[in-house]
Parts: structure tokens; sequence; C-alpha cells
RNA sequence: GCGCCCGUAGCUCAACCGGAUAGAGCAUCGGCCUUCUAAGCCGGCGGUUGCAGGUUCGAGUCCUGCCGGGCGCGCCA
């Protein structure tokens, strides 16, 4: 409907730039939108207000004309114009109450559009370096992130939804050497933890598996792996030195394959985790993408190759450099550093090339916000190789913060002390995890106290929208009890039946649906649907409190029911995009 | 110091590429269960949208400058 009454506006506007009311060449963009307030009608349209400038004519002067202009259309009751010059359409009941015949008739495919067109898009998120369990920081990428993807499915992208492995790092090689410390522990040697090393639990997890698989096989003297080490942190030194001679230790007393066998495990034992996590919490990927695989098989030096050779890149200090600065960074990136090693940075490079040169339209990468300084070099070496930096499209979520009530819990990957995904979705439960999670817009600051979510579960808005799905499905179990029956087919035609404000109210909410659904998609915004989804289940509620479903009248029976149930199938439809259950019973 | 994000009711947050009288939840006060699930509904209270300018017919929204909070500024990832 609302696209019809903007093709009304259209050609009213194009009459008019004919009949030379308007000048020639008029361009203005008709946005058509649902007004706040019934007296406004249906929907608004402030047209004649953006065009009164270029026609140098007063706004309510043009939208007198732009309605005399505008063709007749029978889902149109009748237009207004109100207040500085909006132009206010008020569609017909039968044209409002198409929405419900819609919904019932689409199913679970009610609300999809085609504001994407078929694009091909890549969203990248969570991407945890595999160093250890996901904790509640990603839980917000990762809620976001397959929010997004959906809505963007929904909405007629065609999206491949991608995990980038940071499989080839110097953090993994401190995993690896972490893991093989533990285990010479658990063999029987006296060895000295690294202050830098990997803290947690499950390291000790992974080294037990080593253990199994490989008895002592692995085992070398801790004088031999302790020899001649410099000092760790709290021996006064640098524990960043002292970590990576530890990495090196193990690489030359394991020798390569050995050492390989050792990182892989926990490389893959991580990831599996990971992964089980993230579908347990209704997150699942097209692509989990190794950035090793892009070292190995020469992307990152073809990478950089292409940017020698179109002269961006210098030598400085021994390292080097990309003239990011030339492309709107701040400062020059080193991508090579002094000891030959790559930086993150120049696979990150060769990734997001490879990005568009896997035939994706556009990309979207969902970053946490402490990585904003990150955005405009990777945009910069995207612009240096070619490429449209507009089509990557980074979005930063914001962290959220813990609390235990009114403390604040400190997190670290690396001291092992952290929330975990896991234990906050087997605390709360991935319902009200991924609601809370998606329920403020990503770039606002959330504040997540463990305590209420635990103690006043009851109490998150997730359950309020379920009860209204579930209260619904019950009616229907009543429905079969009481021996009475629901035709659809005569439910359809009743409709007209439906006279009350409050059903009027959530005929409105359901047809709000699809455009709701565009206009969330366009912003990446899915805390959107999360707002949209508690003001239809008010709507539900309210009108449960006020009416009497089950009457004994066959026909205003049969139309609220249609009603009802239309409702169930838009709460069921986006809930499932928000990746939240749907229960029949509660 | 520079850059990005945020600042809206006591608290947590909405407000659809700038639009009509800034809305919800929680908290608080008061009503509604012999009727389809009270995890619900209805009503009251609560605002100089951080401050000061500017642009506009119109600003919570855009621009400038302050104030306050968060994050980032590495040959780390």
């Amino acid at each position: 409907m609302r696209e019809q009454i903007r093709q009304l506006l259209q050609s009213a506007v194009d009459h008019l730039i004919e009949t030379d009311t308007l000048p020639p060449e008029t361009r203005v963009d008709i946005l058509v939108e649902r007004t706040r307030d019934k007296l406004h009608g249906d929907f608004a349209a402030n047209t004649a207000m953006l065009l009164a400038k270029p026609a140098r004519r007063k706004p309510r002067e043009l939208a007198d004309a732009l309605v005399a202009a505008m063709p007749a259309h029978p889902g149109v009751e009748r237009v207004e114009i109100a207040g500085p010059g909006f132009i206010n359409f008020f569609i017909s009941a039968d044209a409002a109450f198409q929405a419900v015949r819609d919904a019932l008739s689409d199913g679970d495919a009610y609300g999809r559009g085609q504001l994407g067109a078929g694009e091909k898009l890549m969203v990248e998120f969570v991407s945890a370096n595999p160093t250890g369990p996901l904790h509640v920081g990603h839980g917000r990428g990762a809620a976001f992130g397959g929010a997004l993807c959906n809505l963007l499915a929904e909405t007629g992208y065609n999206v491949h939804r991608e995990y980038y492995v940071n499989d080839a790092g110097r953090q993994m090689d401190i995993l690896a050497a972490s893991v093989w410390l533990r285990y010479l522990e658990l063999v029987g040697e006296a060895i000295r933890f690294p202050d830098n090393g990997y803290q947690g639990d499950y390291v000790r997890d992974i080294a037990a598996r080593l253990q199994q698989s490989h008895g002592d096989a692995l085992r070398h003297p801790a004088e031999a792996v302790l020899a001649n080490l410099s000092a760790d942190a709290s021996q006064g030194g640098d524990k960043e030195i002292h970590i990576d001679e530890l990495v090196l230790r193990a690489r030359t007393l394991l020798g390569e394959t050995a050492y390989r066998r050792v990182f892989d495990l926990a490389l893959n034992t991580v990831l599996d985790d990971i992964r089980d996590d993230l579908a347990g919490f209704g997150v699942t990927y097209n692509e989990w993408f190794s950035e090793r695989s892009l070292t190995e098989s020469g992307a990152v030096d073809q990478a950089l190759e292409k940017l020698q050779a179109a002269g961006h890149l210098y030598r400085n200090d021994g390292a080097t450099w990309f003239r990011s600065s030339e492309f709107g960074d701040e400062k020059d990136r080193v991508v090579r550093r002094e000891n030959g090693a790559i930086t993150y940075f120049a696979s990150d490079i060769a990734y997001h090339l490879n990005k568009f040169e896997r035939g994706f339209d556009s990309a979207i990468d969902i970053w946490g916000a402490d990585h904003h300084g990150y955005v405009p070099r990777v945009k910069a070496a995207l612009g240096a190789c070619g490429k449209d930096a507009e089509r990557l499209d980074v979005r930063l979520v914001q962290f959220a913060i813990l609390y235990r009530g009114s403390e604040r819990v400190q997190m670290s990957t690396r001291s092992g002390q952290f929330v975990t995904l896991r234990e906050l979705r087997e605390d709360v439960g991935s319902d009200a995890a991924r609601f809370f999670y998606v329920m403020r817009k990503p770039e606002q600051h959330l504040d997540f106290d463990l305590e209420l979510a635990k103690s006043q579960s009851a109490d998150n808005p997730v359950y309020y929208i379920q009860y209204a799905h579930a209260r619904i499905c019950s009616v229907m179990r009543q429905l079969e009890e009481k021996g009475m029956t629901w035709d659809p087919a005569n439910g359809e035609h009743r409709l007209i039946l439906l006279t009350e404000s409050h059903e009027q109210d959530l005929v409105t909410a359901i047809a709000q649906y699809p455009e709701l659904l565009e206009n969330a998609a366009r912003a990446r915004e899915p805390h959107q649907l999360a707002h949209y989804l508690r003001e239809l289940a008010n709507a539900v509620h309210t009108y449960y409190n006020a009416h009497q479903f089950l009457v004994d009248d066959n026909d205003l029976r049969d139309a609220r029911l249609s009603l009802i149930l239309a409702a169930r199938q838009v709460i069921r439809n986006g809930l499932r995009l928000l990746g939240v259950s749907a229960p029949e019973a509660m």
C-alpha cells in the first residue's frame, strides 16, 4: 500500500511537471510514512513541503495541486491536506484488511520483500580469534549479525554469512605454546607458566587431550624448555619478548611436525567449541574462511605485489609501509615488519580483496567498536587496489558492559576471567539472550546486568512477545475443546465485522510489518524489529483483554480468529528473524 | 592532544534518509481474574532531548563550539 501511494504521488508530480506547474527537471524523493496519529490518516507524505522551494510556491498550494493531479485508487478512501502541507491518506477498510489476508495466505513468507533485488552480499561477523571460548562480548556481535543477516535475506538480499578464522597469527602460537606448557605440567615437568600465556581452564583441557592422544611423546625436560629465557613481566622483564621466546622454544624442541600437531589440536578444539556454541545460539555460517589459506595460497603476497605495482608501498626503517594516508587514513601502516613477517593488516587487505574477487556485490563487516580506528586503513587498501571502498560497510557494535548487580565485571581472554557466551546461554537461555542483545541499537552501549537477567528473566520483554504468541495458540486449543470451529474462508469474508478500535490497531500493526522490515533492513537496524514486535504483542494483549474471541456468532468468531492468527503469524515470522523461538504454550 | 561513538522521564531505552502534541518498559501510585493463560490489561505521576549558537517553513535528528562518559590512536591481533 505504501508503495502504491508513492506511485500515486509520483504520477501527480510528473503531471505537474508536464503542465508546467513545476519547473522541468524537478527531482524530489517521495517519502510516504506511517502516521503517528490516527487523526492524520494512515499514511502521510511531505512531498508538497519539499517541492515548495524549487517551485517557489506555498506548500499548501502545491499540496492542493498534487491532490488534484493524483489518480484515483480504490484503496484510498480520502486524502486530506493538513498542517504546514502534509498530504494525509486515509485508506479503505478493505485495503487495510488485505494485510490480514496476506499474512494468512503467505504464512512464513509474509513480510518478504525485494529491497535487496538479489544483491550478493557477504556479511562477516563474530570472527573472534580461536584462542578461547566466546564470551558475552562476542555474543552481541553474534546476535546482531545473525539477526541482520536474517533481516537482509528476508528483504531480498542474497546473503552469505562468513566467519573469518584468524588461524595464522602470533596469538595462535601463544595458545599452542600455552597448551604445550600445561601438557608438560600434566606429565610432571615443573615449568613456570608465562604471564602472557592463556590462563583459562580450557587450555588445561586441551592439554589433557594432548596427553591422551600423545602420551609422553611431546615431553621435554623443564630445564631445556626454560633455559636462557629472558625475564617475564613479573620478573622485571618484557612479557612479549618472553612469550615469543617460549613459542620459539616450543617450535625448536618439538620440531615443526609435532608443533603443528599441538597447534592444530588447540585450534580445532577451540574452533569446534565456537562452532557448537554459535549453533546452539542459533547462528550458523555459509563459510568459515581460514586466514592461513590466504597466506599459504600466496594471496597475501599477491595483494602486496598489487600495492607495490601501483606504487603504494615504500620501505622505511627496514619495514614495508603502505601509503594509506593518501587514501584517507591518518597515517601510513606497516604491512611487513622488519623481521620479514607480514602484519595482521596485510592479511586483512588480502582477505577484503578476496571478498570482492569472489563476486560479492558488497560486503558488511561487523566489528567490535574498539576496532573503529581500523576502518580507514582497510578502506584505504581497497581504494588503493582499485576497488570501490563504498561497497564495504563496516558496522561497529559497542561493547556489552557486564554487571553483577552494581559491580562491573572485568573481562580479559588472556587472564581467563570472563563470562562465556555458553554460560550466559545456560543462565538466561538463548531466547532471552538473543533478544536482549538485539534490543538496543548497535552503537549504543549495552548494560548487561547478569543478576537481573538471571533473577528476573520473566521481566524480559521477550517473554511478553512469546506470551502473546502462546496465548493465541491457547485460544485455538480452547476452540477445539469447546467444540467450535474456525472457517478461514468465512473469516476472510467477514473481516469487515472487525470495527472495534483495538481491532483496527491490530490490523494496522500487521500491515506495517513488511514496511518495517524494509526500513530496518535499509538502516541495518534489527532493533527496530524487536521494538515493533513489542508493540504488536501489546496490540494482541490489549485486544485479548478487551474482547472475547470465542463468541457464539460464527461470522464474528471466524473474523476475529482470522485476525489473531494473522498476528500470530507475524509474531512467529519476526521472532524467527531475531533467532527467538515462538512457543505454543508457556 | 587527535579521531570515532554516546548523552532523551528517577533507571534502561525508542523516536522510520529532518515533520505534526518526544514515546515505551522498569520503578512508583490507583483500578481489572465465576468468562479464551493476570508472564496480561486500563489509568495517574514523571521532560528546558547535556549547554550555547547556527541552518531550515520545521531540529532530539543536520552544522560549529563547549561540557560529560566510553573506546581507539603499535613493526599487537
